[in-house]
DNA sequence: TTAAAATACGGAAACGTTTGCACACATTAT
DNA sequence: ATAATGTGTGCAAACGTTTCCGTATTTTAA
């Protein structure tokens, strides 16, 4: 790998010094227009390119952003990148993504990796198995900034990006009860996950309303293997207090449960209804039936992250992050699963 | 963001110089047992972590790759992302993911973005659009290390990775014509692309062997709008001379014609059989009726892409890329979609 | 006309590593 | 005994920027 020219030798081509030419391209007041267009036009001429090391070391910032992500193939998690990039890039800020793949060690690692300055800041939604956070306080503590989007840290004081969480799974419920459920699952994720709490909350609140009892049965946690989710599932639409509603916190789960039942002689929505929280849109209107879904906005909540950390990382002298959760609504889209028959 | 301590305040706390200090850790043969004992313990106690920057600007190298993709939610790339990443991260590298969104301007600032050094290497799979590649020579000829996987450009003289796509472009076609098809169309991203030539030629001379000839009225082109190929593939079904099987050799348009078919009276596999590159194999089962796909290795890629690039950068007096092809065959999967009625 | 201020630039330090070289001391060979 | 070798460590340069100073020249103010 030729590296290209440098500051040096572009000054000596000009026959400036290197102190004049770096204040010319950074636009400093200090250099006359004259100059400033002369070593411009020079430095297209040559292809100069700054060494991007060389200048975070200087200036001791990375013009990198860190995104942490449980896993890859999620719509929901592809959208908030692509929201992400979409204002990073505008600021001229890369994008280093790692996937934990749910498992809390390989977090832990990312993070003790990141906390040699690698990235100015970390945008992060947490594996379903993190429960103790001290990896995430300790980064927080030294003042690095670190953004949560979707699963939070509810306990560190940073600013976090969620969905009304409570109210989807309260609306969620209240739709199947409507609909003339009477024994309605729950299945999430994991019991630790803030967004699992939330809207097991909205759930439980809306049974209540209805005058209808939560019963433990009916609660499923996903493991990472798929059949094993599915045979779960399959077990519980088989037992004689079988559900005949389905909130599902997670997409993963609403596939498992369409995989499920067509291993039994149930239909959706005649014997078994479901909704499910649900990215992927173009794939819920193609399930047999179709899925009614709680759409959380993916692309908008990555924008916002980004656009509060470009503010904090781009601007002089800007505050910490503030301690507070900032909620964008879902969206609840009625289809097949849930129509009353 | 207080950074922590640097070797030179390590080597104070241990009486020793930064020099001493550096070879410790990185376990030089100049160094006595003790001392490295000592320095190691030192370091873990105050937490040191080294300065990448410092690092990188010193050796010339950043121990980051960068991965260029056309999109994120794919579940293509998503796994392919996922098979370097497992590798990779074996060798403490960092990974800067890119989207390009298929558009080529975008390829184009982000590939000139990383000619000056920030990232060792490049994996990538070039956008739709894209067909002047005089961006990706460049890169090339300045001996920057550059790995196409799927979507490559064949005049560019380095390693790249791809499955069987004429096989299975000729599999797959072969394949509805034993399930009686007469009027096969093919579904495409774009006619520049290397995996659409590839697997054109397959279903062309597929078509020969069974002494079809192929029509013009029956290649559909991909655009980025989803409902706008929606209603294309609509038009085309409904068409006096419609298609009576699909080979799509895009997952977007496999779906597509799902949501074209819904629209009209016709059914699947009854009036038309599909059969499509997909890699979302949960999601194809699922699709009423279940998709028969041809299924690319896609987390392998990505482990072979990265395999190959770590051998080359982290080994000490490696040759260039060889300028070779590897293929690693596609599984296909028969499922209700192509089955003769 | 002279002092003060503004303008335009160069020299050199600094960011935190790694590494070539020198060197002191101990060990071994002659 | 001296010379040659080996072992462990320190000094200082280098990587490519940015920026604090200093300074020479020009412009403005008195």
């Amino acid at each position: 790998m030729s590296t290209g020219v440098n500051l040096k030798e572009l000054a000596a081509e000009l026959k400036l010094s290197p102190s004049t030419v770096s204040r010319a391209l950074n636009d400093s007041y200090e250099i006359s227009e004259a100059t400033k267009k002369k070593v411009i036009s020079m430095a297209e001429k040559l292809n100069y390119q700054p060494n991007p090391f060389a200048r975070s070391l200087r200036e001791n910032k990375s013009k990198t952003i860190a995104v942490v992500i449980p896993e890859r193939m999620s719509s929901f998690f592809s959208k908030v990148v692509d929201g992400i990039e979409e204002i990073t890039q505008q600021h001229g800020y890369h994008l280093l993504v790692y996937s934990t793949h749910e498992d809390v060690d390989r977090e832990k690692k990312i993070v003790n990796l990141l906390m040699n300055g690698r990235a100015d800041a970390i945008i992060m939604s947490v594996s379903s198995q993190t429960s103790d956070i001290s990896h995430l306080t300790r980064l927080h503590e030294r003042g690095f900034p670190l953004v949560f989007f979707d699963r939070i840290c509810t306990d560190i004081p940073t600013t976090k990006f969620i969905t009304n969480d409570y109210e989807s799974g309260f609306e969620g419920t209240k739709h199947l009860i409507q609909q003339g459920c009477r024994k309605i699952a729950f299945l999430m994720l994991s019991k630790e996950l803030s967004i699992t709490k939330d809207r097991y909350r909205g759930y439980l609140d809306a049974l209540k309303q209805a005058g209808l009892s939560p019963e433990p049965q009916l609660n499923i946690t996903c493991c990472q293997e798929e059949e094993q989710n599915v045979e779960a599932i399959r077990q519980m639409l088989m037992s004689p207090d079988r559900p005949d509603g389905i909130l599902s916190s997670v997409e993963k789960l609403a596939l498992a449960t369409y995989h499920a039942i067509k291993r039994t002689d149930l239909k959706i929505p005649d014997d078994l209804k479901i909704i499910s929280f649900f990215s992927n849109l173009s794939i819920a209107s193609l399930l047999h039936p179709s899925l009614t879904t709680i759409t959380q906005p993916a692309f908008s909540i990555g924008e916002e992250c980004a656009k509060l950390l470009m503010k904090k990382l781009t601007k002089p002298r800007q505050p910490d992050l503030p301690n507070q959760i900032i909620t964008i609504p879902s969206k609840i889209t009625i289809r097949s699963s849930t129509i009353a028959v």
